[in-house]
RNA sequence: GGCGCUGUAGCUCAGUUGGUUAGAGCGUCGCCCUGUCACGGCGAAGGUCGUGGGUUCGAGCCCCAUCAGCGUCGCCA
């Protein structure tokens, strides 16, 4: 036995092949699975890199022990490497072709029975995952995703290195700017009454990087936001952070699609053509959003000329109140049910509509929601502006040209789901450029910055900055896939003149500009190059990569839709001395 | 904060028009089994049907309230 141990190959559960047929192997996992044939025992011993097949013979005194083996136990087993009996082999396995015989076992750690299974893939309730997220990682799919992410940011690393870029780590703690999002806030022991800030984004440090010199920065930054969760958001995510000195927005714009391209080179073994640019005003007017998904085609149409002179009332007066009429072709549509248009229109309700009409082009005659409003003229011409035949049905959106777009670009999104139009295997990247500048807060009625006040006008938009601000475009630059938002990024004002005006354009008084700003703007005083960058979410891109729903699914320790960490149980409560010592009162009980 | 979906055994789910003792598969436990790999056979345990209230002769099912999870709108410069 000893000699056995001392000739023993240590290897991994999924490294066992047919030439290994005779040596002597020590394995080291997990049970996944036993096999209990009374006079004969199979175990599948899992690791992170598979399974091989251990069997216990009656002879051996570890039999009695292997009786009683359960699902996670953790083992340590010596024995001979042999080829399976013909016709025993299991293709699907790597190791299929061999199996150990068991001359020593060794139980290094027992499981309880887990709460759900580890060794399959079935969906189980996500609270129940995220209690036993280490059990819950354990499963093929997950140690998968994380794997793959893994490889992902490994690619993005090596992409910019091997560019010059150099990664610099910013701080977790920082100072409050309370633009955008709401800020995580953390309290000051020594200076009683004031808290740091955790990150939103590095935006003004990296910035400053460029001031200090160092030409081409990168960072996979941690960044929270305290803000309500989505399906693909997190309060706590991870930025791909890029910033170059003296670069042109084609220059940027070329580095990070060479990067994407690279990953999914890398990654997924994917050539990704290289990618459309829509400027932004484009991608609202054939798709309704500034994140198109390009993964099928369902253009929109502006029909307001074709009902310019209508006689119905809903699109007469939002026409004649500056709005339009906007269609969206739903192919196949004229098989669905007036019920079927009535979810459809509740569905855009949400969204923001008013009401939906739909006109369904049966080969009998057009069959529309408000038939005897509308000519039927009209309605053809307004099919043929989409390229929509007999079978489909057309749903039309009327309101301000804003809301209507919107509401046009959603319900497209939802019919490309329903008639099956996106392709799961196709990864349809896009930039959008040119946004504008500034965008009305709808709550305020106030021009607020469509993204960050940092990003420089285009060229040559400086002067509307008095005459006509709302024309202004950005330097701003969008990247797209499938219909996400995988990140933003724009040249950056490098003049603290110019700087300073943006703020005040944006209604912020000189006080609180130094207050919050004048750091930086100090910093942009002392010879700042121009630069630009841009900043990916890599949760997203992993997800998508993983073809996965939900952010949770790529990251390892994600929080639930109500921000919570349910297997730590955080946020909790904290001793009321360390409270004391930080000079926070809480007017409420964890 | 609004809206939607979900909540039945450890897990995944079924449960008809409101009607006897709430079921299945997997898992768990016990017994049997020497070539399985989703092993097989026999048997057993396991349920405040999310919670509270109501309607009813009778509620897993209907009504009201509430909690939780997920999705979504608001929000995310």
């Amino acid at each position: 036995m000893d000699g056995a141990r001392l000739m023993a190959v240590k290897v991994s559960c999924g490294a066992l092949r047919a030439s290994d047929d005779g040596t002597i192997a020590e394995l080291r996992g997990w049970v996944n699975r036993r096999r209990d044939h009374g006079g004969l025992i199979f175990v599948d011993l899992r690791d992170h890199e598979g399974l091989t097949q251990i069997v216990f013979d009656p002879q051996h005194p570890s039999f009695r022990e292997a009786e009683h083996l359960r699902h996670e136990d953790v083992l340590r087993v010596v024995g001979t490497v042999r080829k399976r009996p013909a016709g025993t082999e299991n293709a699907r396995l790597g190791t299929g072709d061999v199996e150990v015989g068991v001359s020593e076992l060794e139980i290094l750690n027992r499981s309880q029975v887990p709460p759900f299974p580890v060794n399959a893939d079935e969906a189980v309730d996500e609270n129940l995952r995220l209690e036993y997220r280490y059990l819950d990682l354990r499963r093929p799919r997950m140690q998968e995703n994380i794997r793959v992410r893994h490889r992902i940011v490994k690619a993005m690393r090596d992409f910019f290195d091997e560019r010059g870029f150099v990664e610099i780590e910013t701080p977790m703690l920082i100072k409050s700017t309370p633009e955008g999002a709401r800020d995580y806030i953390v309290p000051s022991r020594l200076y009683p009454g004031s808290f740091y800030a955790l990150p939103q984004s590095p935006q003004m440090l990296k910035q400053i990087l460029m001031i200090a010199g160092f030409g081409k920065y990168m960072q996979i930054a941690r960044c929270m936001r305290d803000e309500d969760q989505r399906a693909d958001r997190q309060p706590e995510f991870t930025q791909l952070d890029v910033e170059m000195s003296f670069a042109t927005q084609d220059e940027v714009l070329e580095t990070m699609e060479s990067c994407m391209r690279y990953v999914w080179q890398k990654v997924l073994g994917i050539e990704v053509p290289a990618f459309p640019r829509l400027a932004h005003a484009e991608a609202i007017a054939r798709y309704g959003v500034d994140k198109p998904d390009l993964r099928f085609g369902l253009e929109l149409a502006d029909v307001s000329q074709v009902f310019a002179r209508s006689e119905f009332g809903v699109f007469r007066s939002a026409i004649d109140a500056g709005g339009a009429v906007v269609a969206l072709r739903y192919p196949g549509g004229s098989a669905l049910s007036r019920r079927d248009f009535d979810g459809l229109t509740e569905t855009a309700k949400q969204f923001g509509a008013k009401g939906m009409v739909w006109a369904s082009l049966a080969s009998d005659g057009i069959k529309s929601s408000v038939a005897k409003y509308l000519r039927e003229a009209d309605l053809s011409a307004a099919a043929n502006a989409l390229g929509a035949q007999t079978g489909d049905a057309l749903l039309l959106f009327a309101d301000a040209r804003k809301l209507a777009y919107a509401v046009a670009g959603k319900m497209r999104n939802v019919v490309g789901e329903r008639c099956g139009l996106v392709d799961p295997q196709t990864y349809a990247f896009c930039w959008v450029t040119d946004f504008p500048y500034l965008e009305i807060d709808e709550q305020t009625g106030q021009p607020a910055p469509a993204h960050h006040p940092f990003s420089a006008p285009a060229p040559g938009d400086w002067e509307l900055i008095t005459s006509d601000p709302l024309q202004m475009r950005a330097q701003h630059y969008d990247l797209v896939l499938n219909g996400y938002e995988l990140g933003s990024g724009s040249i950056r004002i490098h003049k603290a003149a110019q700087q300073r005006e943006i703020f005040e354009m944006l209604g912020l008084r000189p006080g609180e500009i130094e207050d919050r700003f004048g750091f930086f703007l100090r910093a942009l005083d002392y010879g700042a190059p121009p630069h630009g960058g841009m900043a990916l979410g890599i949760d997203r891109i992993a997800m998508i990569a993983c073809s996965e729903e939900n952010l949770r699914d790529v990251i390892a320790f994600p929080k639930n839709q109500v921000a919570r960490d349910v297997m730590m149980d955080a946020p909790s409560s904290v001793a009321p001395e360390l409270l004391r010592e930080l000079h926070v009162k809480s007017d409420s009980r964890g």
